[in-house]
DNA sequence: TCTGGGGTCCTAGGACCC
DNA sequence: TCTGGGGTCCTAGGACCC
């Protein structure tokens, strides 16, 4: 048996750990920029409000309905994610992350007769050691222990606990369940399965295997099998372990609060996107032997001019000084840069990972350059982290944040900066 | 005259996930 | 005025290899 711990309405309930108003109020948590709704409380979900709705069309009902406004947090969201799966890990030996709100856990170390019961020590612990609540799926697959952990989350009389545990179970639940709401059923697929009469799990389980390799592909195939109770999507290839394969892709990119038409301005938002993806290729450990860059226009405005293009540049070298990143990335935006249109949106792209240490060089590269930036890498990330800011020593070629992102409601780094500590004051004599 | 069969790697695009 | 960001896997097609 396997068990997938989901987090409710994640972000929405980091925030209520530290700030208890916002507890029988609604709440949503926007995007960069402000830009849309990432994360809702069940109350806001109850105005009719959704996930991705953009916050300039629903900003009157949420000022209406004294609905609370929050920017990301994302440290803090990072923070308390870690809380949770260290909490799991304590109890459960071991855990697999599979996203900043979920984890799959492995339920065989229990008896089949206790695993509920050990599960809802494990929801009631997260609870009061991290102060989130959480529901839990469990079930012979993963995609059914996903399954099992929305019936958890919807019905309160789960208990934030559901096992899909035996045949009449498996059936009643894929019955009940929208083929759309099936982990890797998305709306396009659900659009494609339509014709075929397949509007529920229980329709695409069906199946002959054959049809339904036909209808979608192998990937299809695995979904059927795992709602057939057969496991086969690999736990494995999620490990979080000191010896999880690196990622195959970074990217980071971000959307601009007004559009950017100035070459100079675009280079230093290439510069702080350098200045982020190599810091997160020091920290794992690894290189990029190239990277594209990437630039759009504003795609909801068809009456302006419309452009987005990418370039590729290799490195000399596997590579994850700033510096190197920094200039192959104005390289390629040198290449796509076109005047005359107002850019929405840029990014830095990698594919191309391998480890820093197993890295192939240059047969033509200077083993002494090479070490100088490795150290001079390592201490601007010394004297970065020490300080309060992430970005005190940067390339001279870096937009901080704050010029050109929205983030006005954002709450504090609770649990991660010393000055944001919630401080408690007593008072005597009963003042 | 006639032009195989079995591979790999890379990229772009499409689909999905949270 | 205003519409997120960071990933995964799969497929098809082109270029290349022996």
């Amino acid at each position: 048996m396997v068990g997938l711990i989901d987090c409710n309405n994640f972000f929405v309930s980091c925030e209520r750990i530290f700030n208890p108003r916002l507890r029988t109020v609604p709440v949503v948590v926007l995007s960069n920029n402000d830009g849309c709704i990432v994360a809702l409380s069940n109350e806001a979900k109850a105005l009719g409000l959704r996930r991705g709705n953009p916050y300039f069309q629903v900003k009157e009902l949420c000022e209406r309905s004294n609905v609370a406004v929050l920017s990301g947090n994302h440290r803090l969201y990072g923070d308390i994610s870690n809380r949770v799966m260290t909490t799991v890990a304590a109890i459960t030996g071991s855990v697999k992350v599979y996203s900043i709100d979920e984890c799959f856990i492995d339920f065989n170390i229990w008896p089949d007769a206790e695993v509920v019961a050990a599960g809802r020590e494990i929801v009631r612990r997260i609870r009061r050691d991290v102060g989130v609540p959480t529901s839990l799926g469990i079930a012979t697959t993963k995609t059914l222990a996903k399954i099992a952990s929305r019936f958890a989350k919807k019905y309160s009389a789960y208990r934030c606990v559901c096992a899909i545990d035996n045949e009449y179970r498996r059936r009643r639940a894929l019955e009940l369940t929208e083929i759309g709401d099936v982990w890797g059923i998305g709306r396009r697929l659900v659009k494609r399965l339509a014709p075929y009469g397949i509007t529920h799990a229980v329709h695409l389980a069906d199946r002959s295997r054959e049809d339904v390799e036909k209808i979608l592909n192998i990937t299809g195939v695995r979904t059927w099998q795992e709602l057939n109770g057969c496991s086969c999507i690999d736990i494995d290839t999620i490990d979080n372990g000191p010896d999880t394969p690196l990622q195959k892709q970074m990217c980071c990119s971000r959307s601009f609060a007004t559009d950017i038409a100035e070459y100079g301005k675009l280079e230093s938002a290439i510069g702080l996107f350098a200045t982020i993806i190599s810091r997160h290729l020091r920290e794992r450990g690894a290189a990029a032997a190239g990277l594209s860059v990437f630039i759009q226009t504003n795609m909801h405005r068809p009456d302006l001019p419309q452009y987005s293009a990418s370039a590729y540049r290799p490195l000399p070298e596997p590579a994850n000084d700033t510096m190197a990143i920094a200039e192959a990335a104005t390289e390629a935006l040198r290449a796509v840069y076109r005047k005359g249109y107002g850019y929405k949106r840029a990014g830095i792209h990698i594919s191309e990972l391998c480890s820093a240490q197993h890295a192939q060089h240059s047969l033509f590269g200077d083993p002494a350059d090479r070490e100088r930036r490795r150290r001079l890498m390592q201490a601007v990330d010394a004297i970065n982290a020490s300080s309060l800011s992430n970005d005190s020593i940067h390339i001279a070629s870096y937009m901080p944040v704050e010029s050109h992102a929205r983030c006005e409601k954002r709450s504090q780094l609770f649990t991660t900066r010393i000055d944001d500590i919630i401080k408690v004051n007593f008072q005597r004599n009963g003042l």
